[in-house]
DNA sequence: CAGTTTTGCGCAAACGATTGCGCGTCTAAT
DNA sequence: ATTAGACGCGCAATCGTTTGCGCAAAACTG
């Protein structure tokens, strides 16, 4: 603290004023004129004494932190996990830092991490909203770029890179239908969130006209909730169903859990499919066939997004049209059904 | 940006200084005096406008961040992304805020970070090390308390907490031999690291003696790793051992998909027995026996011992001693051995 | 040689907050 | 009535950078 070294030492020492000193090491030599001998006098004892600006007075004076705020529902998650590290990585390639948030699902420390990220003057924002309505990200939207991911709003101005929850589940469904499993039970998740609505939409859509009886039931993305719903559908009649469509892995895990008990065997005796990425699907006896999402390419392309408004803002442009992106996810065939 | 609002503008509003505002907003007011008029004037003004401070500026003057930097080698891991949720928690709850950076075992990016992190001021820092000698992290934790988690230095002064790998693996490795196993194999992660270092010497202490026969491979906690390793032992010989010891859940998953290439059945032919906390385990067939560690415990006694050397700092009292903990993990049993 | 341009650099005002010090006014004590 | 203390508040410096403007000396022009 006290011995570190600032513009202002580095003055003393070369007996250049700090104004030289700043523009030098802030690479505006040529620009402002100075002298070859200056650069290399004030070049050299920034070196010597590994000097590194105070990113917060900088950040103060040019308004540029360097810095962009992510918030997700839950870090703990595998799929957010993923997701952050895919950002994080692409943000890091491209010199900024990355100020991480973790909802946990409420709206309200949802908007505290937002305001943190104003009040740090942040350059940009990705957020994976949990608010119910979009006005406090519009607010903000409006303020400093801001890229939503994975969940969107409807008739929003924001820009948001999503995946395709209506293809995905469509995907799935139809493939159940086409491999000839009669009887689905679709265990949902969080039932107002949009991808959950989504993938609801595709699974009907997928089975529509068809001659399949289907149902939708549960209402959280845990592996209780696929539990207690495989576990209410199949106890009084083990062949209530012969397919079982999870929303999400955790709701599998509890499915699966709920059939053994049963003693049902998944694959076997009911088809199982799941929804996300989660590696470990692979390993499971047998393998779970699945519908995956492309996180990488969704975090890339809100990255690329995210710059294109900030581009737009440094400029002084007025901010491009939102890109509002749906990328189809894919069905990864194992033998679980 | 250009109508955003600060203490000048409240100032402006009420007809009080600048000076005053800032006590009053800043709760000092009863220490200077400030009087009940003037107090109700502009807490209401600055309510009115909804005045936020700007962080960046506060930070600079107090040098108080209200921000500490974590780093871990690779977000993406499950095992670092629960122990950042459960620090995260911890930090939050405490009104900080989180740098988060990912080293991706790059002891290069780890120097960044942390440098980064100085930069910013931030008040302290939690790391898990990457580094192999621990210089830079107690260059660093002279001028910032710091923490480290999961991986430590030997003989430093720096606090620590992680957990004790060399009485986890000697569980395990117990636990095998107790059930009657009398050849395994232990599949090892990077050999350098400290965890990896201890879980071996738990691993052959536990077997000391006893009349089995033991070996030790592998060089990654990768899923290839485990699969490369697991072919290598088993494929000229589908009996030359009894069991596999994974040091990680990513190495299990490449031993058994190498197992079942062999047509083995692990749990059956081959007992298996893990490290890591992945709850998928539980959903394997059969359930994986394992070694789980107390992430929980971990983050919260590191956040603890955190903002005790910042409080330390705070008041201008020399450093407390190191804290250097080594948290027993346990033995889930399940069935796969 | 006077006048213009270029060169090289420093002054000082920002950015938005915090805080030591001191100044005026009002009350109370002598 | 005078003085001391309490009271309420503002001035201005500070944190470490950046940057518009301008000034002096050197170089160039005619």
């Amino acid at each position: 603290m006290i011995g570190k070294i600032n513009l202002a030492a580095i003055s003393e020492r070369t007996g250049y004023s700090v104004s030289t000193v700043s523009r030098v090491l802030s690479g505006k030599a040529e620009k402002y004129r100075i002298s070859k001998a200056a650069v290399k006098r004030v070049t050299a004892e920034a070196a010597r004494c590994n000097y590194r600006p105070n990113l917060l007075a900088q950040s103060l004076r040019t308004r540029q932190s360097q810095t962009v705020g992510l918030v997700v529902p839950g870090i703990d998650n595998p799929f957010f996990a993923t997701l952050s590290s895919v950002i994080m990585a692409q943000l890091s390639q491209r010199g900024y830092h990355t100020l991480l948030a973790d909802s946990r699902e409420s709206a309200e420390e949802e908007r505290m991490a937002l305001q943190m990220f104003q009040d740090r003057n942040v350059e940009g924002i990705i957020s994976v909203p949990v608010a119910s309505s979009p006005e406090l990200h519009e607010d903000i939207g409006r303020e400093i770029p801001l890229v939503l991911i994975d969940r969107y709003f409807e008739k929003t101005s924001l820009s948001y890179v999503c995946t395709d929850n209506y293809a995905g589940a469509y995907m799935a469904a139809k493939y159940l239908a086409d491999k000839g499993y009669r009887r689905i039970l679709a265990i949902q998740g969080v039932p107002a969130s949009m991808p959950n609505r989504e993938r609801v939409r595709g699974f009907l859509a997928a089975l529509e006209g068809r001659d399949v009886y289907c149902s939708v039931r549960g209402d959280a993305f845990s592996v209780e909730n696929g539990q207690r719903e495989a576990l209410a559908a199949f106890s009084g009649n083990p062949s209530a169903y012969d397919a079982i469509f999870a929303f999400s892995a955790t709701i599998l895990l509890g499915a699966i859990s709920a059939l053994r008990k049963l003693g049902l065997a998944e694959g076997r005796d009911v088809g199982v499919i799941s929804y996300d990425n989660n590696g470990f699907l692979d390993f499971m006896n047998p393998p779970v066939t699945r519908v995956e999402q492309p996180l990488k390419e969704v975090g890339e392309v809100a990255v690329g997004a995210l710059f294109n408004l900030m581009e737009a803002r440094r400029c002084g442009d007025d901010a491009p049209a939102p890109v509002q992106q749906l990328i189809r996810p894919t069905l990864v065939v194992r033998e679980s059904c």
